[in-house]
DNA sequence: CCGCATCGAGAACGACCGTTCTAGGCTAGC
DNA sequence: GCTAGCCTAGAACGGTCGTTCTCGATGCGG
C-alpha cells in the first residue's frame, strides 16, 4: 500500500468516524479498523490524534468549499453578487436535507475542543476565514463587499446551527432574511 | 448543609468548570471538589453526568434568558418591535466581550455531545426552543413576528458562533443585517 | 451509654483511550 | 537460502473517567 494511499483511507476513515459520532467518541482503534491501516502506521503518518483532527478537519474543509463552490458555479457563473450570494443558501438547504447532516464539522469541533488544541483550533479558525474569504469574493460587485460579506456569513453560520439542533426550513428562513440584506 | 444548597453549588461549579472548559474535559471529581460536596451526594442529586449535565444547562438557559429580557427591559421596554428586536444584538455586543466568554454554551454542547444524549439534546433543543418563543414574542406587532423572529435568531445564533471562532465585532455586523430584515 | 442509621471522604473498580512495544511474517538483495 | 530490514496485528501500559464501595465519623432515640 503505498503511503499517500494510507494517508487518504484514513482521511475518509476519519471524516465519517468523527462527522458522524464526533470526535472525542470515536478512538483511534476506530479509525485505524476502518481505514484497514496499521496503528504503527497511522502514528507515523500522524504523531498525534490532534494532528489526525487537524488533517481531517482540513480535508473536509478543501471537499466542503469545493462542493460549494462547484455548485454556484453551475447555478449561479455569470449572473450578479446578489444571485450568487443567494445561491449560497440554495446550496445550504441541500446540504441540510441530506439525511446524514450533523451541522458544520467546525463548530461542532469547536464546541468538543475549542481553544484547547492549538492545532485543531487553527484548522478551525482557517475554515471559518476561508469561508469569508469566499462569500467576499462573491460579493465582487456590491458597494461594501466586506460588510456584505460578513453578514451573509453570520446568516449562513445561523443557518447551519439552527437547521442541526432545530431542524426545519433553516437555509429558507436565512435566504429571506439575506435578501434582505442584500436589496 | 440543605439539599437546595447542595444543589446549587454543584450547578455553579458544574457551570464554571463545563462552560469554561468543555464538559467532556470536566470530570465529576472536579465538579465534586468545586462544589464542596460529597460525591455520594453528587450521584444522590444527579444519577448520571447526563443529569448533572443536563441540570446545568436548564439552570444557564434560565439565567441566561433572565439576562437577556432583563437588558431588553431596561433599554427598550416601551419601544416598538423593531427596537426590541435590535436590542438583542446589543445585548449580545456585551456577552461578546465579557473576558470569560466561549460561544453559546448550548451550541457547545450540541457540538460536544449532540443527539447521542436524549437528556442533554432535550435540554439544548428546549433552550433554543425558548429563545425563539421569546424573539416571537418581542417581534409582536409586526406583520408576521415568527417568520422575522426566526430569521433574527439565525442572526444571533451565526453571531454567536462568529464571535466564538473569529471575533471581532460580529454583534455589529449581525445588527446591521437586523436592520436590513427588520427594514 | 449503646445501637443504629445516615452521611462524607476518599479508595477502589472496571472500562476505555491515546500511545508505545513486541513478536512474527513478508520482502529483497546477495 | 539466508539474513537484515520493514510492516502488520495486536498486546501492553499508563492515565483518566464515570461510578460504586468501604469505612469511619456523627447524630439520635432509648
Amino acid at each position: 500500500m503505498e503511503h499517500d494511499e494510507a494517508r487518504e483511507r484514513l482521511l475518509a476513515a476519519a471524516e465519517a468516524l468523527y462527522y458522524a459520532r464526533g470526535i472525542h467518541a470515536v478512538g483511534m482503534d476506530e479509525v485505524r479498523d476502518r481505514a484497514g491501516v496499521s496503528l504503527a502506521r497511522l502514528y507515523r503518518l500522524y504523531p498525534s490524534k490532534a494532528h489526525l483532527v487537524a488533517g481531517y478537519l482540513r480535508a473536509r474543509d478543501a471537499r466542503w468549499r469545493a462542493r460549494l463552490a462547484g455548485w454556484v458555479e453551475a447555478h449561479a457563473a455569470d449572473a450578479g453578487p446578489r444571485a450568487r450570494l443567494l445561491a449560497v443558501f440554495d446550496w445550504l438547504g441541500r446540504w441540510f436535507a441530506e439525511p446524514d447532516y450533523r451541522g458544520c464539522a467546525f463548530i461542532n469541533a469547536w464546541g468538543e475542543i475549542g481553544p484547547a488544541d492549538d492545532l485543531v483550533a487553527a484548522a478551525v479558525r482557517e475554515h471559518k476565514e476561508l469561508f469569508r474569504d469566499y462569500l467576499v469574493g462573491l460579493a465582487d460587485g456590491l458597494e461594501q463587499p466586506v460588510d456584505v460579506a460578513e453578514q451573509i456569513q453570520t446568516l449562513a453560520e445561523g443557518a447551519m446551527v439552527t437547521s442541526a439542533i432545530l431542524g426545519g426550513q433553516a437555509a429558507v428562513r436565512a435566504r429571506s432574511a439575506a435578501e434582505a440584506v442584500l436589496r
